[in-house]
DNA sequence: CAGCGTCTTGGACGGTCGACCAACACCTGA
DNA sequence: TCAGGTGTTGGTCGACCGTCCAAGACGCTG
């Protein structure tokens, strides 16, 4: 093998690993199946990363952010409030139609952090980034459309993460576009109930 | 050990596996594990079972069928539509909170089956009957009230499901009763938007 | 009592896993 | 040039897994 740098290989293995759990699901992402993904030895695995939990430990973060920032970019800046909030929506379900593998991964992981010990932090660390996203796009709304929201934005938040995440998850097992969608609307109809004119 | 027919033992295997995966979680849940908990010798439980997978497909159809008896379960049958209906979310939110350890294993055990090849049937046989019991509630709501929904029960029924296993899934990992407890009381009157009496 | 299904048991097999290591190859700077 | 830091490699270790089996114990029936 071409000689490499420790810091790039770290790179390439989380992508192998990225890759492989969207493949496989988190459980067959052994340290075998992610150096073979990325056509390395298995000796390279230890000498990059001291354990199989620290290389997940990076993919979670990474999976974290990566929601966050997908999240952000289906935030509309265009239109008036409704048309922001119905396309806000449709994108996000867009992506999740698109890559089913990659959310499914990321309620993988949250479960997986969530029993073993010394990762639960990380899990609630997630979460904690989806709720703020979500505070922090319904708190933009209220400057740039010079409205207030008839209920705590972080009430407005929960609720908004619980659907998404929900329906999702249910998509996943039945794939069912069509009600999903209509679940959507009615969600995006409920959320502008909230929205007050200032002053 | 004491003499016993199979079958007994097949259900005390079941229930010790329930224990187990509540406790530690799904791949926690070992032949090893199981037949230690049941306090019985490694050797039943290949006599019991043809292998380890036939063991949880039955847990997750129990899982399954618990799930819907505790969902009709938390339906009310007193008051006019309001009460019931805030009844009905806070007894099923009650369930989550004393037995957080059972919501998290449906979890895990829905996102098992979607990766166990020939066990997909089985997590979709799980929201099939989680939507099911929903659509039959506010179906039931219908004739007894004398209402009905503005908006397909079905969904209706997809709409409920998601934020209920949404707003599970967030807690589950942050613990937020009190917002949660918001959101649920949001959901709530949205849902009375929908009922319009009849005639 | 003998015979025969039913149940019990401890041990063993092959496989996969995370982790580790010694030996070697390479590159750079003194 | 050569020494020492950095990267590469294949093999190996012990642990744990699902599964299987032989040998025997039990209890009913004829």
């Amino acid at each position: 093998m071409s000689r490499m740098a420790a810091k790039d290989r770290r790179e390439e293995l989380i992508a192998a690993a990225f890759r492989v759990m969207v493949r496989e699901g988190v459980t067959k992402a052994t340290t075998r199946a992610i150096v073979n993904e990325a056509k390395m030895p298995l000796g390279v695995f230890h000498y990059c990363f001291n354990s199989r939990e620290e290389l997940l430990q990076e993919v979670l973060t990474r999976f974290t952010d990566r929601s966050a920032e997908a999240a952000r970019k289906a935030f509309q800046e265009e239109g008036d409030l409704s048309a922001r909030v119905c396309k806000s929506l449709g994108t996000f379900w867009d992506g999740v139609e698109l890559s089913p593998g990659e959310h499914q991964v990321t309620y993988e992981l949250t479960h997986y952090a969530l029993r073993q010990a010394g990762f639960e932090e990380l899990a609630r660390r997630q979460y904690e980034s989806y709720l703020e996203v979500h505070q922090t796009l319904l708190t933009e709304a209220t400057e740039s459309e010079g409205i207030r929201w008839t209920v705590p934005v972080p009430v407005l938040a929960r609720y908004l993460n619980a659907v998404l995440e929900g329906l999702t998850l249910c998509w996943l097992v039945d794939r069912n576009s069509e009600d999903s969608r209509g679940v959507l609307r009615l969600v995006g109809d409920h959320l502008l109930t909230f929205a007050e004119k200032k002053e």
